[in-house]
RNA sequence: GCCGAAGUGGCGGAACUGGCAGACGCGCGCGACUCAAAAUCGCGAGGGCUUCGCCCGUGUGGGUUCGAUUCCCACCUUCGGCACCA
């Protein structure tokens, strides 16, 4: 080593090496200096620029768990990587950091050891943010954003205060999804499962009658639905649309014989002349009045049943439909039909409004009740050349299309099935309309979003109950409302905000009178819905954020995370954009453009991670023994970024090696002879700038794994020519040039350091992208495969540009192909110029 | 049941628009260096066979095509989501 190292000194040119002593790679020393350093310099620094253009790099904020997961690298480091691409290309790039940091977990524990939650939380930020740290990300610390600060939760109040004077955040009495466990209500999004579980701690949840706060999400359903303009994989779009479950249909008003009306929405008002009975929830509000004395015990029984079965699990009984007969009728409004109204629970009282026209002879669950019940079965939909269907002999409920036939007027109208656009449907719908009797109807499963948490650890809900004035906003004035310290928890996990001795007592901001803030915090759901707002300008204090910045960043062109958001966060956040945009506070369709998923680092075993499998890779010490560069490349080598893929602890080693090579190849003198062919001269730059076209392409698409494997190949094909003469001369200079350039936004720390090294001006991170030399990268002569009957025979190498006359005359001199030709003309050729000859016998 | 994604060597994966399947890396084998090991470097490898060459091969079975991992049809498996949504 010492010798080759005085040997260098003595080749190389003054612009290659600028120390005089050789070293070995040890990131350890060079990682933290280059992190200070950069610090230290601002380099990462983003402030508005008006003439560059902008680019807002996003990563999901981290929840302080208090240690970084190797999940948080696999999700951070390309996106960092790729950020500092964009910066490379020209963009005035923004990529901020914060903390999730309110939530159930450091109240958890608060609850089993005491320790504060704010404490806890706070220790794990600092501990967090060394950690993140040393993952060399480009990240501008002056914009951190933690979401329990007094200055941050200010705003998450303000917005909720703003949302509830325009009528989008409201109480209301419902029953709602209640975890055991965490002792709080969840929202739809957050139960998970068959088993309705809790998507925090796994526990079943069960329902409650509780009056909460709510925020009206589906008054942006057909918002949300509209993706135009967005770069967001189809994956989580066919996830949010599904959620959404948007359908078309009408609403029609059935009235009973004791006067009442009730209304229901159908996908298939084509076939209203079928509804031979219909069906209410047991909870609908009509039940009661409905029920003639004969029937009220039966209903009463089956009301308390279906109530108690809402509360275990009600989708682990088998599919058996049951109900009861309430005794009353209704009149059908299209054929004055007088037809039976029964109560069962496969109606459900959150979906449309509660009830439903049965037609049995077209929906399957109708079917099966009816026949179980021996209702009425009158056919309506005739599909066409079938024998005409019977309603006493159906085995199966028929949903084709097909031609309306016991529909009075309608009868012989074709409806191929669901939809507003069927013109059948068309038909029907219109007519409803003009008489009266119903109207166009989209419905959607979407719910309205439950924010409210029985919880300590969270944004207090600025809200003040007054006996005489009801529920009143806090004035923004008296912003924030404080979380107060001094609190004590149960063991039975009971929100301290309840207990505590005075917090809740307050005056009414309208009468002045005694009154009680709201106990309840908010969903963190909230606080994470408007972070990307608060990185603008954390600093701000007249508002939420600094328009100016708003102005300049808005909206996030680039935002990374995890598909298991698609539903919640993801939602949540379209909607808050959406609102607060109506609500004049910010601009623009959508807050995010282009959207990406990582996938998962699963452990070595192929199992999901987890500390109880004992198979969890902690980044610290991977870090400590083979440096972050090495973890940086490897997490973006190791699988397809969107896929995820099992870790394999040898796997590393690969990227440590090509690290070293890279090293060596910088730094060291070649053992080979001084001179250089032309032509290597020419293979080198070929590579060179191929190896950039691909690496551009790459970091464009997210294709990080490729990037690496790329970066390894050119280092093979440098260190043959490196070999072979070409150190040291321009074209090999031109090569670490472009080589370290292509490596800084990988592993920034080596990239610098090697940037140092062979004399090149400070920093590596702030210079441009290289621009591909088109003609350097041009092939000058290929290698074309030549089949015969589409099987691979033999191989010729003609010039690029080889013409189709060319490429056959130069396959059809081939030996091998003579043989399997036996002097016999070829009965067909197929030349592709540049890629292959296929030539047929 | 419905919706979606994915099936390629021992493993992770690569393959631009239908055009050399298995790049790159791990692991493995052989060799060099070494007293030895580690590290490093070099070489090898999809499977099979009657091995100077041929056959088979991208979940299975068909199809389109001169040519299919890629397109079409049917099916199997795995994973994710939804689940009486009227």
């Amino acid at each position: 080593m010492l010798l080759r190292a005085s040997f260098a000194t003595f080749v190389l040119k003054k612009a290659d090496i600028r120390e005089d002593k050789m070293s070995d790679y040890i990131p350890q020393e060079i990682e933290p200096k280059w992190q200070k350093k950069w610090e230290a310099d601002g380099i990462y620094n983003a402030d508005i620029d008006p003439t560059r253009p902008k680019h807002y790099a996003l990563t999901m904020l981290p929840y302080p768990s208090g240690d970084l997961h190797i999940g948080h690298w696999y999700a951070m480091t390309p996106s960092d990587a790729r950020a500092r691409f964009m910066r490379m290309n020209g963009y005035n790039v923004m990529f901020p950091i914060g903390f999730d940091a309110f939530g159930l977990p450091a109240e958890n524990a608060a609850i089993k050891d005491g320790i504060h939650p704010k404490i806890r939380t706070y220790q794990n930020i600092d501990r967090m943010r060394k950690q993140l740290r040393s993952m060399g990300a480009m990240w501008d610390w002056r914009r951190e954003a933690i979401s329990s600060d007094p200055e941050y939760y200010k705003w998450t109040q303000w917005f909720f205060i703003q949302l509830y004077k325009h009528g989008l955040a409201y109480r209301k009495m419902a029953p709602v999804d209640f975890c055991p466990k965490c002792n709080t209500t969840l929202a739809r999004e957050q139960v998970w499962g068959e088993d309705r579980h809790c998507e925090r701690c796994g526990t079943p949840v069960i329902k409650k009658d509780l009056e909460q706060w709510f925020f009206r999400t589906t008054a942006y359903a057909e918002d949300l639905l509209n993706y135009e303009g967005m770069d967001w994989p189809e994956r989580v779009r066919v996830l949010q649309t599904n959620w959404i479950g948007r359908s078309e249909g009408a609403s029609v008003n059935f009235t009973t014989e004791t006067g009442d009306v009730i209304e229901v929405f159908t996908t298939r008002p084509d076939t209203l002349w079928g509804a031979t009975f219909m069906v209410l929830a047991p909870e609908h509000p009509l039940v009661d009045k409905l029920t003639t004395p004969e029937h009220k015990a039966e209903v009463e029984a089956y009301k308390l049943q279906a109530a108690r079965q809402s509360d275990i699990d009600r989708e682990a009984a088998d599919k058996e439909k049951t109900g009861v007969f309430t005794g009353g009728y209704a009149i059908n409004p299209v054929n004055g039909a007088r037809i039976p109204v029964w109560i069962a629970d496969y109606v459900l009282m959150t979906y449309g409004t509660g009830a439903i026209m049965a037609v049995p002879a077209h929906d399957e669950r109708d079917f099966a009740f009816a026949r179980k019940y021996g209702l009425k079965v009158i056919p309506v939909i005739q599909p066409e050349g079938e024998p005409l269907l019977d309603g006493d002999t159906m085995e199966a409920a028929y949903v084709g299309p097909g031609r309306m036939i016991n529909s009075a007027h309608m009868d012989g109208t074709y409806v191929s099935g669901k939809g507003h656009a069927d013109p059948g449907m068309q038909k029907v719908i219109q007519w409803l309309e003009q008489e009266g009797r119903g109207k166009k109807t989209v419905s959607y499963k979407l719910r309205d979003w439950l924010i409210s948490r029985q919880r300590y650890w969270g944004a207090p809900i600025p809200m003040i109950r007054c006996e005489k004035c009801g529920w009143n906003p806090v004035h923004e004035s008296e912003l924030p409302v404080l979380l107060p310290e001094d609190v004590e928890w149960r063991p039975t996990g009971e929100s301290p905000l309840k207990l505590h001795p005075t917090w809740k007592d307050t005056t009414c901001p309208v009468c002045g009178g005694p009154a009680e803030r709201e106990t309840d915090t908010m969903d963190t759901f909230m606080c994470s819905s408007w972070y990307h707002l608060r990185y603008l300008s954390p600093w701000y204090h007249q508002g939420p954020f600094d328009p100016k910045e708003y102005d300049y960043w808005m909206p996030v062109d680039t935002y990374t995370g995890g598909i298991e958001h698609a539903n919640m966060h993801l939602i949540y956040t379209r909607f808050f954009h959406k609102a607060c945009r109506d609500m004049g506070i910010t601009k623009g369709r959508e807050p995010m453009i282009q959207l990406r998923n990582q996938g998962m680092v699963l452990g070595e075993d192929h199992e999901k991670m987890s500390k109880s499998r004992g198979n969890v890779v902690a980044p610290d010490e991977l870090v400590e023994r083979y440096g972050a560069d090495a973890v940086r490349a490897y997490l973006m080598f190791f699988a397809r970024w969107d896929m995820g893929a099992p870790w394999n602890s040898s796997g590393i080693e690969g990227t440590v090696r090509w690290l070293r090579r890279v090293w060596a190849m910088v730094t060291e003198a070649p053992s080979g002879p001084a001179a250089c062919s032309d032509e290597t001269k020419r293979l080198l730059r070929r590579r060179v700038h191929q190896t950039l076209r691909r690496v551009s392409h790459d970091f464009r698409e997210f294709e990080f794994n490729t990037i690496v494997s790329s970066l390894m190949e050119l280092l093979n094909e440098m260190v043959k020519v490196k070999e072979a003469g070409a150190y040291g001369t321009p074209e090999w200079n031109e090569a670490v040039d472009i080589y370290l350039r292509m490596l800084a936004p990988v592993c920034p720390h080596i990239a610098e350091e090697l940037w140092e090294r062979t004399g090149r001006t400070y920093s590596v991170h702030t210079q441009p992208w290289p621009s591909v030399d088109e003609e350097a990268a041009r092939e000058e002569e290929i290698v074309i495969p030549v089949q015969v009957n589409g099987k691979l025979r033999d191989r010729i190498t003609v010039p690029a540009d080889a013409t189709e006359e060319q490429i056959q005359a130069a396959a059809l001199a081939s030996e091998t192909v003579q043989q399997y030709l036996q002097g016999k003309a070829p009965r067909k050729i197929i030349v592709v110029p540049k890629r292959l000859i296929n030539i047929v016998i």
